[in-house]
DNA sequence: GAAAAATCTGCAACTGAGTTGCAGATCCTG
DNA sequence: CAGGATCTGCAACTCAGTTGCAGATTTTTC
């Protein structure tokens, strides 16, 4: 069924010149089909894949260094991981968290421009925006 | 020697109907004399006060309940606290961290306009910044 | 100002995300 | 398909932050 995204991912690893395990191309489906952030107890449930966390871990470990993944952001101290596509190369999307549910999207449609370090000698090279505040659900 | 900061800080506990304690009093002089964030560990082990880190913890979260702190970002796991003030009612300042020696900094002259969400439905009424590149010494 | 009520504080034990070492399994290259 | 390079899973560990509880402080009441 997922025969295309499975094809996708292998592809990605190609790319990368990363070996093509059956963890990495589980987790790269996985995020695939989720389409945003997840924890890493969210991928190794996900479907039929049973990843030993340990492994999930270092699996996203390689994909971040590889450039296909990365930490979108940190939740109750637990990473969130997402696809690095729809990332410029100096920021990503917003997050956008509710104070209330406290679910979170990635709002790809709202962009900040670059902030501007007046003080001498800094090299900005990335920008991440959290925003918070009450969703639909909950306003 | 830092009798004025100890005033400040009863003033500031008084105002917000706080009781003065002990460890409330010493954690605010703390945070006001570093002028910027600081980890549980480093509050705990400041000068010769010496607090338990439950009740750091704890005195942390009612300042903070109280207005008075807050979280101002989590790095490697770790969330670091700050004084209040200097903050907008929707924004803070943003923190600039070196990819490099790992050092932030808070960039108390660099803003921001805030995030115009165009989704219907939500209210925005936070906005965090963080930073990332090379801080001066490292680049 | 002392007693009562309301709140803190410290200790010990716990929680849970993320990490490490290592032996055995998989993957790729020649 | 053999052999070296690289993963994977297990068990045990680390460490920031939390919880329950008994005893200590602070504030309020009279």
């Amino acid at each position: 069924m997922s025969q295309p995204l499975e094809d996708k991912a292998r592809h990605m690893l190609k790319e990368a010149r990363l070996y093509c395990t059956e963890a990495r191309v589980a987790i790269l489906q996985v995020l695939l089909e989720a389409g945003g952030p997840l924890r890493q107890d969210q991928i190794a449930r996900w479907e039929s894949h049973k990843l030993n966390k340990v492994t999930v871990y270092r699996t996203l470990d390689s994909l971040a260094e590889a450039g296909l993944v990365h930490r979108a952001f940190m939740q109750n101290r637990t990473w969130h991981f997402e696809l690095a596509d729809h990332c410029s190369e100096n920021q990503c999307h917003p997050h956008f968290t509710c104070t209330n549910c406290g679910v979170t999207r990635c709002m790809t449609d709202v962009s900040l421009p670059m902030a501007k370090i007046t003080q001498k000698g800094y090299i900005l090279s990335r920008q991440q925006v959290r925003l918070e505040g009450l969703c639909p659900a909950c306003a």
